[in-house]
DNA sequence: GTCTATATTGTGATAGAC
DNA sequence: GTCTATCACAATATAGAC
């Protein structure tokens, strides 16, 4: 059970080619992503990576680490900004301006990877828990009210002054996150309904980086 | 290749427990529907089920061909609604209120439904062409217009008596279903992000079946 | 129709040469 | 570090008795 610690300083002389490791983690990241963890097969990411299948034994043990580091590099790139924009001070217009330009731009290089958090996190609802640990690096009880604070604050002051409609915080970040993520989650389903092909899927996505920030503050004002 | 058609005549005199058949199906939608296509095992089908792993070939020859049963029969459960409110001549007001209320109230009954689908789509993209005929009856080329064209009238109406901002009929809808299936696909992820048990899970899905029709609507209002 | 027993792959994982 | 060869077992699938 103890985990072999291998030696690994590589020569930076001999470093001609990319980095083992690494090309077998994105290789991974890639199969992974379409397929699902259940549905690769290591020798696929072998063959993706371009190296022998024994090599991912040798750098990742298991395919069961090779997974968790992948889910874990994906759940990284897709939650933190998305909640240090909501955590941060900026006037809630602004954060939702933010949010959506920056999660379509990100998405947009990425169409698979919601589709597959959602799709990990259904399978092993226990992963979600460690993923918030991760993106949070400490104990999501101490960040979870901070960020409820701020925002809660925000929308207060607005519903004073007369200038939204009351919500909970919780309805609101889910009906935000929804607007952003589901198209993507969605794509392919999305994309057969309208008979749509890349170009025409990218072009919504474009037009909806627009006018999603205005839909979404429209639907809080009174 | 040619597929053995057996004779499946039940003599109504014997039926004391439930159709063999249909109990196979039940179980394996609530496996594949938790484990996904690929990490479902049709051992735990058939345990699932209460009978023999051998039952499951004899009936449906091939753990693809179950999958394939299944996904058509949790699309069929999902969609068709959708698409009939949403063709439908009733106003606008009054479809968006009730698919809101149609589909929370049918994914609290099934909340794995959308995280299952969602899943298999982007697992198997060339499933949801099958999905769209399927769901149609028909060549979906003559469906998709027929909708697009009854939608795009109501919202001109609103958007000519200066009652409503204008959006593209694909933004309203994807906004639509957004809203409605993304909490219960992200489910693991919102509980366990703001700390939830099934209880609160449910107050919330509650609330939003409430809140969630005046949301959209003042979204597009001006 | 339903079972037991068995065949047949597919696939993750390791040993050991280089 | 990287390869070849091989193991061990899990999982689908079938044969055949009842």
């Amino acid at each position: 059970m103890t985990v072999k610690k291998r030696s690994r300083a590589k020569s930076p002389a001999v470093a001609a080619d990319a980095d083992t490791e690494q090309r077998i983690l994105d290789a991974a990241s890639t199969v992974f992503l379409r397929r699902g963890t259940a549905g690769a097969r290591m020798q696929d990411i072998a063959a993706e990576a371009g190296v022998n299948h024994a090599l991912l034994h040798y750098y990742f043990r298991s395919k069961d680490r090779l997974a968790e580091a992948v889910f874990r590099r994906a759940a990284t790139r897709l939650l933190p900004p998305f909640v240090a924009i909501l955590g941060s001070d900026l006037p809630l217009d602004e954060k939702v301006a933010r949010i959506v330009e920056h999660e379509l731009d990100q998405l947009r290089e990425a169409p698979y990877l919601p589709g597959y958090i959602l799709s990990e996190l259904n399978h092993h609802p226990e992963r979600a828990a460690q993923l918030v640990q991760t993106l949070a690096g400490v104990d999501p009880e101490r960040v979870r009210p901070a960020i409820f604070a701020t925002l809660a604050r925000q929308i207060d002051e607005r519903v004073k002054a007369k200038k939204m409609r009351p919500i909970a915080v919780e309805q609101f970040i889910v009906n935000l996150v929804s607007l952003c993520i589901f198209p993507f989650a969605a794509r392919p389903m999305v994309m057969t309904m309208f008979g749509w092909g890349d170009e025409e899927f990218a072009r919504f996505i474009d037009r909806r980086r627009r006018e999603l920030p205005a839909f979404f503050l429209e639907a809080l004002a009174r």
